[in-house]
RNA sequence: GGCCCCUUCGUCUAAUCGGUGAGGACACCAGCCUUUCAAGCUGGCAGCAGGGGUUCAAAUCCCCUAGGGGUCACCA
């Protein structure tokens, strides 16, 4: 059925910011829909506000969109290319008598604005210039005044807004003015321009944010005097901030790049987003490929959700125990970078060291900072011992002794593997008559000064012989210098 | 303030056309497993914003109230 007339969405950020959670599942939400439909994901860049769109959030929403994986089909569009096309729809209006020329000054609007404030009532344009006779419009061009070309509205009546999430909504003509469609440096207001655009890249269904909605209906008035074709409107849910606010700079990491850098996996991030606003069921780790057969609009829900990291940590701790090792890997490198542990390219005994401390940590971590972070002593020495674990395994009578006994044994055996190691030590545990335990634990601390990590004997045949009796030996003289 | 949208555990959500002990996930707590920490498994805590209707029966339909959000720009 969909077939015909094939769907064609679009996702059309403005360039003046980075893309956040909220913009990104919003593309999401376009991407599912095209891909669910067989349809087309187009995305566009809403570039026509001069000031403040800038060239390398353009950039960076770009690569954001890439490394989300979510891959467009035609575009990227640029509004500020097309500022043509505007204008001779806009002139169209104009001769056909559905817009107007208004003469009116920032300063007067502003003034208008500031008495209904101060009235307490709500502002909307007067009308000032609505019927100006043609001889004064002419008289007023004559004389070099700048102006705006502003859409006529119709007086009575409603305009309903058919919305694939939220049903009928309607709003009465009477609430809304004459908006302005051109400003007067020529250049179109988003609402005029985004219609405009809809039409000329045949956009069947438009996904966006809750927040449009209230601007729907203007557009809605502007497409019909333009003639155009009106596409299906799915306004859905906006993603709030954990203080039920709006989403801003302030609340920390709201960005696709911030979440990156600080170590999530894209496949998390998008499966994270999509379950914001949208459920198929019962199921929580949904592959992008199963999201596509699973997504309707329909099961995207009405209500504004609230973001929360926890959740999403959680479910990339899923996704980082699901992926390949080789892709773990190459994932991580750059933290490890970052955080000083080695430098690339790595290669020879440096990349397959790399490759087995990677593999080694990422069981019980939950972001690609924090596996770099519980790293680091496999690349730096133990400068320090965790204070709760000097407490309970370094103070007991006789730990010294113990990694002395420890380090000797290990400094002679043959062959050093993971199996001869762990041998040794419940051996060495059973001829000293203390538990497995009581040997491990401070084992543990002393060559990685922490009290966890992964398993102890994995841990040695990582660090080698030599470093790792250093380290024993190294811990009981510092318990021997500390006990005085 | 006008207009518009929304309201199920702390958070994300499920509950085909009204009949459920209101289900799942994260978080939290407890236990199991275990050389630690995770992971995993088992169990627990916890919710229909409030008030009126309609109905044999309401989380579900209607109305009101409250709360939250959005929008009212020569921003998008």
């Amino acid at each position: 059925m969909a077939q015909l007339g094939s769907v064609r969405v679009r996702f059309a950020p403005s360039p003046t910011g980075e893309l956040h959670i909220g913009g990104a599942r919003t593309a999401l939400f376009n991407y599912l829909f095209a891909r669910a439909n067989k349809g087309t994901f187009i995305l566009r860049i809403d570039d026509t506000d001069l000031e403040r769109s800038r060239d390398d959030y353009t950039e960076a929403l770009l690569e954001a969109m890439r490394w989300l994986g979510l891959d467009w089909d035609e575009g990227p569009y640029y509004q500020s290319r097309h500022l043509e096309d505007y204008r001779s729809e806009a002139n169209r209006l104009l001769e056909e008598g559905k817009a107007y020329r208004c003469f009116c000054t920032p300063e007067e609007l502003a003034e208008g604005r500031e008495q209904a404030r101060k009235a307490g009532k709500p502002y909307l344009y007067p009308g000032t210039c609505r019927e100006l006779p043609p001889e004064k419009i002419e008289a007023r061009l004559q004389e070099g005044h700048s102006h705006v070309l502003r859409l006529r509205i119709p007086v009575g009546g409603e305009t309903v807004v058919d919305d694939l999430i939220r049903s009928q909504v309607r709003f009465s003509n009477r609430d809304l003015d004459d908006f302005i469609i051109i400003k007067s440096n020529g250049s179109p207001t988003y609402n005029f321009a985004s219609v405009v655009d809809d039409e000329a890249l045949k956009i069947t269904d438009v996904i966006r944010a809750e927040e449009h909605l209230s601007n729907t209906p203007r557009q809605q008035i502007c497409l019909e005097a333009l003639g155009y074709k009106k596409p299906r409107y799915a306004h859905v849910p906006m993603i709030l901030a954990p203080d039920r606010s709006k989403l801003s700079k302030r609340h920390g990491a709201t960005s696709v790049e911030e979440f990156r850098s600080d170590g999530y996996l894209p496949e998390a991030l998008i499966n994270y987003m999509a379950l914001l606003g949208w459920s198929p069921g019962e199921e929580e780790i949904i592959p992008l490929s199963k999201m596509i057969t699973l997504f309707s609009l329909e099961r995207v829900n009405k209500t504004a959700a609230i973001y929360d990291t926890t959740k999403l940590t959680w479910m990339n701790g899923q996704y980082l125990r699901m992926i390949t090792r080789e892709r773990l890997a190459a994932e991580a490198l750059p933290f490890y970078e970052d955080a000083g542990l080695l430098q690339t390219p790595l290669e020879g005994e440096a990349a397959e060291y790399y490759q087995r401390v990677a593999a080694a940590v990422h069981d019980r971590v939950r972001t690609l900072a924090e596996m770099a972070a519980a790293s680091t002593y496999f690349y730096r020495q133990v400068d320090s011992y965790d204070d709760k674990g000097v407490k309970k395994h370094f103070r007991k009578e006789g730990s010294a002794a113990l990694l002395r006994r420890a380090a000797d044994t290990l400094r002679t055996l043959e062959p050093f593997a993971l199996d001869t190691i762990e041998a040794a030590y419940r051996s060495l545990s059973e001829e000293l008559g203390v538990s497995t335990g009581r040997l491990i634990h401070p084992t543990r601390l002393a060559i990685s000064g922490r009290t966890m990590g992964p398993g102890l004997f994995e841990i040695i045949v990582l660090l080698g012989r030599e470093t790792t009796v250093e380290r024993l030996e190294k811990a009981a003289l510092w318990i021997e210098q500390e006990q005085g």
